[in-house]
DNA sequence: CCTTTTGTGTACTGATCGGTAAACATTAAT
DNA sequence: ATTAATGTTTACCGATCAGTACACAAAAGG
């Protein structure tokens, strides 16, 4: 019934949190970028924690959907779309406005464990592993949560090293290995 | 000549900085923290992303050395230290203290290209890359540089996995994905 | 018509940010 | 003994932090 404004904050607020950090990024900054004004921010969102989680939870959505149906899209099978997540991987390395993960770093900037906001970016991964898991089980893999723990640590480590080489390399060295991890757990 | 006050800053502050966070640490932390004035530290330490630069090339040195030692005394063979890697990494996940990548973090706080922090973050994972370069080169891998990308995303995985789940487990599925990346790379 | 929702601008709070001024104490090598 | 380096305390700077007070405007539903 309302989208507009609060959802135009929380995007907007997403996409600076992301480029800039949580702790760096300031709500008069957010009142500059998005030309909404502080007491409506404050109208929508009690407090700044407030406002993260939104955008966390933003972002899962938009991320998990994303990268679940470019695997649907490059891959025919379970197998190939456990691979493909790697192809997919690499075109978002390749944007210019990658960032490396905004569950990493969030998390990275609110180490408690009972913060709400580590709490959520830990249950961003869990619902990846859930997923990957699934795929790993229809692929017929005989120790389906191994496979999908040993890929997900190539994912995670992909995303990293891409952050931090300013390169997209690391999702097709990614990707090779998981062929190989593949072929060890199905048979090639 | 002049060990003691000035280290402690930076190791103190190393500490603070690593549980804390960059940008949640104010240097009136640090003061309360070490018990050295802010004078001082404005005398050893121009700004406070001079102090940055200084921990982390502080926690680049002794990290190094421990994984690395830790790898020889762990593992006989380049081979055999290439795995204890991951044992080493276990250790260090099921510390307390344990946070996370220092330079992970330190490059998602710091994210633009030039900035120096992001810089010296990527020169630790370089220094990384290369030392296992060289064990995959000894242990006669015939594209060791393939190789020590693979087990690096493994272990970078590992690390961040390590953190959001508060777990060492991923040492070990990582450990089982490496040998399997060995395996093929070298033949068992 | 009237009320509620949603928005606005301006100005403000106390706390904390990174960094500095000025005067003084301790230590150790020359 | 002198000097220079290194340390100290206290107080301060302007800027920014997250968050609020208050008064006002537009619009839409009853």
């Amino acid at each position: 019934m309302r989208p507009s404004k609060r959802d135009e904050l929380v995007q907007k607020a997403l996409e600076v949190f992301y480029q800039n950090g949580f702790h760096a990024t300031g709500m008069d900054m957010l009142v500059a970028e998005t030309g909404i004004s502080k007491t409506s921010m404050y109208k929508h969102f009690r407090t700044k924690e407030d406002l993260i989680l939104a955008t966390l939870r933003l972002r899962d959505e938009q991320f998990r959907n994303w990268l679940f149906r470019r695997m649907e899209e490059l891959g025919a099978t379970p197998r190939s779309q456990l691979i493909a997540m790697f192809d997919a991987l690499k075109e978002w390395f390749a944007q210019d406005a990658f960032r490396g993960c905004m569950f990493i770093k969030a998390s990275s900037e609110y180490q408690e464990e009972n913060d709400p906001i580590y709490k959520q970016s830990a249950e961003h991964k869990r619902l990846l592993y859930s997923y990957i898991c699934d795929l790993a089980k229809k692929a017929g893999a005989p120790r389906p949560e191994a496979l999908a723990r040993s890929l997900l640590l190539l994912k995670e480590g992909a995303i990293v090293t891409a952050h931090l080489r300013h390169t997209a390399n690391p999702a097709m060295d990614a990707k090779a290995a998981a062929k190989t991890l593949l072929a060890e757990a199905l048979g090639q």
